[in-house]
DNA sequence: TAAAAATACTCCATAGGTATTTTAT
DNA sequence: ATAAAATACCTATGGAGTATTTTTA
């Protein structure tokens, strides 16, 4: 027994430590001073004192010793300052980090986005971006226009990017950018003489549309609607989850679609697939959307993108 | 300039941030509440929320988004806990190695010791030591007595062990070993019948001597004085820093000596040498000294080291 | 209506200061 | 005599509480 450890009163409920003291600590260790450590803290030799003395209280140990004009830590004073001593690191990390972030020079970005504004939209937008804030993060996830408003309203993105509105009254949409439906059909002879198709007709075709939760299929939805129609009247044979599909299986000759002029540029610059104007709808302009959670603090940085996002508006 | 990275104002002098608020902060974060954040920490819902108001003040920022019922963190309170999560492991940290080190469970140690006390007395001690404490790192340097009370004088090491005792008045020397020094010679045939000598027979042979700070040196110097002679009237072929040089030269029919009887037990039993008596000095005892600075607060693991020095006393 | 946060207020502990004494160089 | 730390004492900030109101699910 007489030489085993000795287990001393263990230290009070340690939540209760303030990690203020141990800078001061710090400032006096690495001074060996009390007198310049206060001058360093801005503080008075006699605070500083105090503090030490609580400090030595607080761990019932004394951390220096008093040697007439100098002082030197005790041991226990070296381990003190040996794990007290990274805190005055992760202050400095802190502010700069925070500081860092707030003039947007770091950071994250979380961005859902439906096809057409991920695909043709933001690739461009996002690359300017980056040359501006080259260390911020940008993450993009890709959905349909219901999916992007649901990350929007959950609060998983700081910014969605929409093809349609959708009611929410926690949800802000602003337009960012135009695109028309047209109707495409795929380049063969069948299709070669046609420039245009009255709606009647077309209700017999093959049609090929988006599920229901994307914004095409909303637009489409609801200009049919106002010309007193809908897709019930129509030649269904598919329902995709992604335009690539749909321009895929028309390509294909699998059917005919309605779908974004921007999605099939380069496929009706290649002649697979070519566009037939509707008698009855010679425009069909359909929006795209920032969608903001009101409720949300915005980020420095995404207020910063939503610049680039307006930018020559 | 339209599209650069702002320079928003830098955050006031940073060691005006109270550490203590990260904490805080930290507990918010992961419990998602502020009321639960309070429970935590053994607060009130309120203090929680101005605390947490006085982050976001200092800081320019909101770190939480209140979305009734909930709040989540905004980017800022993402970043911020990000950095500031370690706090709490440094506390605890800290809490952990000052208690270990209360406990003696782990420590330096730095002892100053001279040739015999080094050689053969501080090994089987530090041994047990070692045993009891496998966490204690001790170190010990060795040097002449006069090196070690300077070492203790000056703070470079906790313990002293010397065969000399010093004047000064902030040290403080405790006997904890005693030896006797014994006149030794070669063992070869001139000296092989010989069983004691007097001293004035002494002075005539050539004499190995260690080096004026050793304390063998000044034991042989205090006891000579006492028999009314001194080293001026012996024949002095050298004065070496060792005194395992001193048994190398006197195995090697350099000369003769008068060292430490724990020194030469080795080279006795293998009859490399052999002790003599002097008729005026059948007792020779000298003491070993632990030095102890009185102005130092000793540590948890000095003191007990201290137990094992005098275990059995 | 209930649960959570904000607000308004009170109180006191303590961080910080000034003035002075003690100690050792 | 001087430089540094300790001591004594004072003040004011702000940390923590209670009581209440506001908000929203």
């Amino acid at each position: 027994m007489a030489h085993s450890p000795k287990s001393s009163a263990t230290l009070a409920e340690y939540t209760s430590m303030n990690l203020g003291l141990i800078e001061i600590f710090c400032a006096v260790y690495e001074e060996k001073s009390f007198s310049k450590a206060a001058k360093r803290l801005h503080l008075t030799q006699p605070t500083v004192s105090g503090h030490i003395k609580s400090l030595e209280e607080y761990f019932n140990t004394s951390l220096f010793d008093r040697l007439g004009r100098e002082i030197q830590p005790t041991r226990a004073g070296e381990m003190l300052y040996r794990h007290g001593r990274p805190v005055l690191e992760i202050k400095k990390a802190i502010h700069e980090h925070m500081s860092r972030f707030l003039n947007q020079l770091e950071g994250k970005l979380d961005i859902s986005a439906s096809t057409i504004p991920a695909e043709y939209l933001l690739p461009t937008i996002i690359g300017r971006f980056h040359k501006v804030y080259p260390k911020v993060e940008v993450t993009m996830t890709v959905s349909d226009s219901r999916g992007v408003t649901a990350d929007v309203a959950q609060g998983r993105v700081d910014l969605g990017f929409a093809g349609a509105r959708l009611k929410d009254g926690n949800l802000e949409f602003r337009k960012f950018a135009s695109d028309r439906l047209i109707f495409v059909v795929p380049n063969n002879k069948q299709w070669a003489a046609v420039k245009s198709i009255q709606l009647k007709d077309l209700q017999q075709l093959p049609l090929l549309i988006r599920e229901p939760g994307s914004g095409t299929r909303a637009t489409l939805e609801d200009r049919l609607a106002k010309l007193g129609t809908s897709l019930a009247d129509f030649n269904i044979v598919a329902q995709f989850g992604s335009t690539s599909a749909i321009k895929q299986a028309v390509t294909a000759d699998v059917g005919i679609s309605i779908i974004s002029n921007l999605s099939v540029q380069r496929e009706i610059h290649w002649r697979l697939i070519k566009e037939v104007r509707i008698d009855e709808l010679q425009t069909f302009e359909r929006d795209f959307f920032v969608v903001r959670n009101k409720k949300r603090t915005p980020s420095p940085t995404c207020e910063s993108f939503l610049e680039f996002v307006f930018a020559g508006k």
